[in-house]
DNA sequence: TCGACTCTGTCGGCTGGCCGACACTGGTTC
DNA sequence: GAACCAGTGTCGGCCAGCCGACAGAGTCGA
């Protein structure tokens, strides 16, 4: 399910044309990757792009203390592993794979070639980079402003429009299953905090966990929550 | 001065083809804005790209308490407005002229017809989206993992980097002029932390304010801060 | 069936840093 | 000059949330 509001599919392949799909397609290589496996990490040369055929990728800087700071998930169809390469410096970011997944790889080169060649594909890089952008602003704020269970409930709320389903009785599941870890390190908390805000979420019965899966029941919530999220004071000064 | 690992100039006119510079220009109008003044804020359409020409302009968030979220600032020919667009849901920052400043802005549509014309044109925006993707990710690194001394002094290193010079005996100043609060905006913390970290700086010797513009006294202390800022461990797992 | 391991849940202690308050300085306006 | 205001500098109280610790509860492989 789409919410209003919330980001639109960030599937660069499903939304490429598909003669430039298969112009890319033909240019790129496809490997096989194990769960837990990195495809690439902090300070590797970073001269390819990759697209996630299937599986899922998690894209996340690295403290000095070694603590995951969880910037995205990829999902089948995305791209990653474009912004992450600072001139000189190398890769800033890790990509592991969360499952065994298959990627495709191109040559930055390739890539930026192929580009030039397809300006709508451009374009819609432009687009995703975009999307990302206001992904990372709208952390940014909620890091700052916001305590860690509103934090808690910003993510679910995000990720009840990105990747959850309506059921029968009115709420949505979410078809991805985080530890409390992962979504810590999603939102800049510890595993802890985030435990405890969820609690306090199901004994105010706004949630509940069936099988490992979040279920929210009521998803009107979704739409009061998530007005809190996009700022709804117009500004006054 | 430019140090190795920081940012190349996201100035995205002068990089510009000066053929492709050209026809941008005959596209856009020009308008001058007062200091203080918003040129788009939370919630407006949004359906505007801008160039900023001469002066500073900053983009930030508002919390929900109106609190400044500082995601960056806007330097002559650089490009802004193009990514805080969410389909449907209008501006979700706003751009306020630091001083009085000139601004060029242009359709979106006529923008994206321009690139999908100009693939030199549609990589750069790429590079510079990319850019910021790394900032922010970086910003959510150090907001996550650094507490405010240390989100202090990485701030200084990247201003040094991207906006000091050198003075005459080895020391780095910085040209840009911001108040504590500024800086709070910028690292998420408040004016007097940053007053007391600064403080703490001043009297260790490692910087000294002269004309309301600080001074960092040993240029190399930069190379060795900011060696902590990109992550030295190659990671270990 | 038995470890071994990962994930969840809960509890106290400790502390970084937010908040409110107040004083001082330098620049601007009348 | 005086009045005003924005920016600095400093202090103490208070609390959100980090950290360490430990006890279940699943899950997996042998």
């Amino acid at each position: 399910m789409q919410h209003p509001g919330s980001e639109p599919l960030s599937d660069f392949m499903a939304r490429l044309p598909a003669a430039d799909r298969d112009d890319l397609r033909r240019l790129t290589a496809c490997r096989t990757v194990a769960r837990a496996e990195l495809i690439f990490k902090v300070g590797s040369a970073g001269d390819n792009v990759y697209f996630l055929e299937s599986g899922r990728v998690k894209i996340y800087h690295l403290s000095p203390t070694g603590k995951e700071i969880l910037l995205w998930f990829c999902f089948p169809g995305e791209i990653f592993g474009l912004a992450e390469v600072c001139h000189g410096g190398g890769r800033q970011v890790c990509a592991e794979a969360c499952e065994a997944s298959q990627v495709l790889s191109i040559r930055q080169e390739s890539f930026k070639t192929f580009l030039a060649g397809h300006p709508a594909a451009a374009l819609l890089i432009n687009d995703v980079l975009a999307g990302r952008l206001r992904n990372l602003g709208n952390l940014i704020k909620s890091l700052v402003a916001s305590d860690v269970n509103e934090r808690v409930t910003q993510l679910l709320v995000r990720l009840a429009a990105t990747h959850g389903h309506r059921t029968p009785n009115g709420g949505v599941a979410l078809d991805i299953r985080l530890t409390h870890q992962e979504m810590a390190n999603m939102i800049g908390t510890t595993r802890q905090s985030v435990t405890s805000a969820l609690g306090e979420l199901k004994r105010s019965g706004m949630l509940d966990v069936r099988d490992h899966h979040i279920l929210i029941h009521d998803a009107t919530i979704l739409d009061t929550i998530s007005a809190v999220a996009p700022p709804p004071v117009p500004v006054a000064r």
